[in-house]
DNA sequence: TTGAAAGCGCTAACAT
DNA sequence: ATGTTAGCGCTTTCAA
């Protein structure tokens, strides 16, 4: 519990303490130029006397930047763009950066709104977060200072965008269930406008192309992404192909959903199918039962990386183009291998 | 998609170009003073060529606050902060004030060297936030700043907290299974050290103690807020009272495994009983089946609350102690009223 | 080794 | 009606 003073120190009342000149009490509390050790020490004990602690705002405008950073959300912090927050804020936290967080609400308007206020504080540089991969148009052009878009693409090739890699995850996802012994597997997924459910979608045909094999039923199955969707389409696939042994869902809710059809239909998992999601939300994956194993996207490393690549930027190494970051299966009881 | 200069003005530039001096600009861009209607103009056209906006950094340093707030939170941005911070953003966004993003993480020190950043950009005030409605200590003693705790509480009375009315929330849950016709009413919730299962507990029970009732079975079930309690405390209810016609659970995902575990036992939900849930979590309430009937929270008008609170604290108007704001039930089908 | 002075961008009081 | 000046809190020359 700090207990500081109800009414703010400055550098002067500082030095008039120490009696010395404010210069003085400058260098004093920044360790610069030549001192008395003796007289540095009297400024040290009379700021901490005082609890002093610099003016962020006097030391910003003589510098002519402010060591914070916009954060501006196009989703109003929706389930994807917390983690990415949190990978940003904790990245540059540990820099002395702060975060101005700003709720775009898809609003063309209040984004723009906000951008000028943030060039108004003076912010360092932009995140831009969103909850789709789908690109979108930059934020503005020749703006005085790096933006990076992260879990989301400006369609500006030239700027700096972060997205995971969704190909790789439903690459990964697939060969997980050829590798404990699997082959006819369904894919039930999102809408297909959803560039990421294209991309899940193709990495899975890939590696079952691959591997001599394709999609069983009639592909890849488009819908909602929601649990209801999962247990209706868990139906249609079953209907098509009565011998399935594997499948990979989009999304952990439809996931989940398929999990409750393929139990309630009488189907053991993970013996008889396996099943696999996407997201790892873990509240959800670990509820089903059996828990699920899942692609985690990573999604807090992508925001930690998009501040460093943010952080760069500002010390004048700016990256372009888009940079798709890798991602991970959790393995749980949804795809055990079980004696026959 | 803005289009500003790579570099900022200043009003110097402004005032170059307008060709007065930097007060005259000043008086034109503020609307101040006495000026030539075309003299105003003539800056107000230097200032649009040039994509001239103030730097806040001078203003703050002039004014000696910044119109910015620090939003501090104990949980990482949890599933119940979220909302929360919606609000605050929503409502200080609105008057120009930003929002200063820090994740405290449950972590002391962390939330201490906050609080001196916090103070250092001279904030006009902070917003705590988190998980519990249980009281922690303050964030400090005697700050230069108000601080409005939301959605957690400080045990220094003085301060202003604002939180839900968990007990009120279970008024409402059993006053809605009463009304639809149930009197064996159940209560499935969370671990007790937590304050609001109490008082949601206690709220369920006064309601039935003024209709000459009492809680069905051992009385409140206290276990982990998930889906596999729901499960495991609806058999051990069931088992208690066959005759049970209502439950009300303290958390959707309570609520959600009860549901389950009735359908799987073959009871029919709202037929045969009647399920309420508490927080709705939409994503939950809707994917059940059937759809929950569930206490919201109102948790971004609590942020939002909080933030006016904060607001009238830095205009002189500062409020102390609880502040507890009201709950509402969201109908949906898993207490509708069936025909025999 | 220390002090004095200038200046970051802006606004407000005071001169003109 | 407009210009000049001082000063917000701090750092950084430059002088002493």
């Amino acid at each position: 519990m700090t207990s500081l003073r109800r009414t703010q120190t400055t550098i002067a009342e500082v030095a008039a303490l120490a009696d010395v000149s404010v210069g003085t009490a400058s260098k004093a509390l920044n360790g610069r130029g030549q001192l008395r050790p003796e007289t540095r020490q009297r400024v040290l004990d009379a700021a901490q006397q005082l609890g002093f602690y610099p003016n962020a705002l006097a030391r910003g405008l003589l510098e002519g930047r402010s060591y914070t950073v916009g954060l501006i959300t196009t989703d109003s912090f929706g389930r994807f763009t917390i983690p990415i927050m949190l990978g940003v804020e904790d990245a540059l936290g540990a820099g002395k950066i702060s975060v101005f967080l700003c709720d775009g609400r898809e609003d063309a308007i209040r984004e723009q709104h906000y951008i000028r206020t943030l060039l108004a504080r003076r912010v360092d540089g932009i995140v831009v977060t969103g909850r789709r991969a789908d690109p979108r148009p930059p934020i503005g052009t020749d703006l005085p200072v790096p933006v990076v878009y992260a879990m989301t693409q400006s369609t500006n090739a030239e700027d700096c965008s972060v997205a995971p890699d969704d190909e790789e995850g439903g690459r990964l996802a697939v060969r997980h269930l050829l590798a404990t012994g699997r082959s006819r597997i369904g894919h039930i997924t999102g809408p297909e406008r959803f560039l990421a459910a294209r991309l899940r979608a193709r990495g899975a045909e890939r590696v079952l192309t691959d591997a001599g094999l394709r999609l069983a039923g009639p592909g890849a199955l488009h819908g909602e992404w929601s649990e209801e969707w999962g247990r209706q389409a868990m139906q249609i696939l079953l209907r098509a192909q009565p011998d399935l042994d594997g499948v990979f869902c989009g999304s952990d809710q439809i996931a989940r959903g398929a999990v409750d059809a393929l139990r309630e239909g009488g189907r053991r998992v993970p013996a008889d199918l396996a099943v696999v999601g996407y997201d790892n939300w873990d509240i959800l994956a670990t509820a089903c039962r059996p828990p699920l194993t899942t692609v985690d996207a990573n999604l807090t490393q992508l925001g930690r990386f998009a501040a460093e690549k943010l952080l760069a930027a500002i010390d004048g190494e700016p990256a372009h183009g888009l940079h798709r970051l890798p991602c991970r299966l959790v393995v749980r009881e949804s795809t055990a291998v079980t004696l026959p």
